[in-house]
DNA sequence: TGAAATGTTGGGGCG
DNA sequence: ACGCCCCAACATTTC
């Protein structure tokens, strides 16, 4: 633990030992823990660890990868003005911090948790062999409101359902209010460290111009997304949270995923401005629900949460699977919403549950290839968020959908879309001959899964 | 955080 | 005036 403080730090600034600062998915200055308790014990150097295969198999995608790059470039501009660099390494995590350890005689190595697996196993070796080598190590919560092991049922079990997780989370929630960026010292040398270009996250082929005309990562954009989402009527968001064409719901997602913006700062400017937003509080909510089950259900990325799922009749449909991809499906909201994510990363969240459910039910493509297109795609791809989604829709998951419950494609785009607008933006083929006809009828697909989904049911 | 099928009700047309 | 039928509109049930 630091026990000098930030009030001894200008006396000892000479002697102090510099902190590393780990950052992963927590790409801010303000309201983070691992840096603040960093600043309080000595100088701060800064580093950004690129080792994808330590995240196998669920490596950054490239739509992620397209985020990050810019994300880093941020932070450094940010750093900077606190006369910080962002040291980037490549190499598996610990010899990396090992060795820049030695290269700045850290004192210790500050970082805030992760809850995918293969993160979680890496971190707690890093942490035991920091330790044995002399090093301070310690772990901080940024991401979340309430950790996975925070909250549990009277059982002393992990929660399966979302409502009771949730009010048992509102009972007990009583996050601090976020700190702003600390003060920082840097240290009196800098190690050698590769531009950020070096990690090749940026595509070779210019694909994402896409992307870059609909998103500004980093901290400021995303303060400044939030901001303009407060400033809305609190009705307009439950009016047109399920409008795709309307621009009602936060856009954080990508933020809150990189760490750009915390869900502590998030609640703290809702609740400091006396906003009554239970509904968009809710959908933080599951953002923590996701991340409950992940931590306590590692295997789901993969695998049904509900076994029975295992044998699940799914079909082998390439074709089915590339006209979904493509958004060829013949269905317009659907494709649309293909169409969308392919552009700009991102899908608005209703068309996600319609898009999924005609991928599942309709074609009877197992959920987990819908995953990894979402995972490769998505600006936002989160593996506890995009794993609930996708068991939720195919019915295998925790509080899934109950087994009968399939969207119509068609009746979704009438309440969802009603003028049409959303189709019309991202299909502009539609209603010429280069539309595709509906590749399968609904009406009977329907029957075909309510059928495979029957034969699952317990019973 | 569905949709479709089935059941019920009540107003109005009409013999 | 009365009963019958039709069929929205709504409620319930079933998948």
């Amino acid at each position: 633990m630091a026990g000098t403080g930030a009030a001894g730090a200008r006396h000892q600034a000479i002697a102090a030992r510099p902190q590393i600062v780990w950052f992963r998915r927590d790409l801010r200055l303000a309201d983070n823990p691992a840096l603040a308790a960093a600043a309080a014990a000595g100088p701060v150097v800064p580093v950004f660890v690129w080792c994808p295969q330590e995240e196998e198999p669920w490596a950054p995608g490239s739509a992620s990868r397209w985020w990050l790059h810019r994300s880093l470039e941020a932070l450094e501009r940010d750093l900077r003005r606190h006369r910080l660099r962002l040291v980037v390494r490549q190499g598996p995590a610990l010899e990396v911090l090992r060795e820049l350890s030695a290269e700045v005689d850290a004192a210790g190595v500050h970082w805030n948790r992760l809850y995918e697996p293969a993160a979680e196993r890496r971190d707690r070796r890093v942490k035991r062999e920091l330790r044995a080598a002399g090093l301070q190590a310690s772990s901080h919560n940024a991401a979340l409101l309430v950790e996975p092991w925070e909250v549990s049922t009277a059982a002393g079990e992990p929660y399966r359902v979302f409502t009771p997780f949730w009010r048992a989370c509102m009972a007990q929630l009583d996050p601090p209010p976020p700190e702003p960026a600390p003060s920082l010292q840097a240290p009196e040398r800098w190690p050698d460290a590769s531009p950020i270009a070096e990690l090749g996250l940026e595509p070779e082929v210019d694909w994402a111009g896409g992307l870059a005309a609909e998103w500004t990562p980093g901290e400021a954009a995303a303060g400044e997304r939030l901001e303009r989402f407060l400033e809305q009527p609190v009705a307009r968001y439950a009016a047109a949270r399920d409008l795709p064409a309307v621009e009602g719901t936060s856009r954080l997602s990508p933020h809150l995923h990189f760490g750009e913006i915390g869900p502590r700062q998030v609640w703290h400017e809702i609740h400091g401005r006396g906003i009554q937003a239970d509904r968009y509080l809710t959908e933080l909510g599951w953002r923590e629900f996701a991340h409950h089950l992940l931590h306590h259900f590692p295997s789901t990325p993969e695998q049904p949460l509900r076994s029975e799922f295992e044998r699940f009749p799914w079909r082998d449909d390439p074709d089915g699977l590339r006209a979904w991809q493509r958004g060829r499906t013949g269905f317009p909201l659907v494709d649309a919403g293909l169409r969308q994510l392919w552009e700009t990363g991102w899908m608005h969240n209703r068309v996600r549950m319609v898009a999924a459910s005609f991928l599942v039910k309709d074609l009877l493509i197992p959920w987990q290839q819908g995953a990894r297109w979402f995972w490769d795609t998505l600006v936002d791809a989160d593996l506890a968020n995009n794993t609930l989604g996708w068991q939720w829709t195919a019915g295998c998951g925790a509080d899934a959908a109950p087994f009968f419950r399939v969207f119509n494609p068609q009746l979704q785009a009438a309440k969802a879309d009603p003028d049409r607008a959303y189709v019309r933006r991202w299909l502009p083929e539609l209603d010429t001959p280069d539309y595709p006809a509906p590749i399968v009828d609904h009406a009977a697909a329907r029957r075909r899964a309510l059928e495979a989904l029957r034969r699952v049911k317990p019973g």
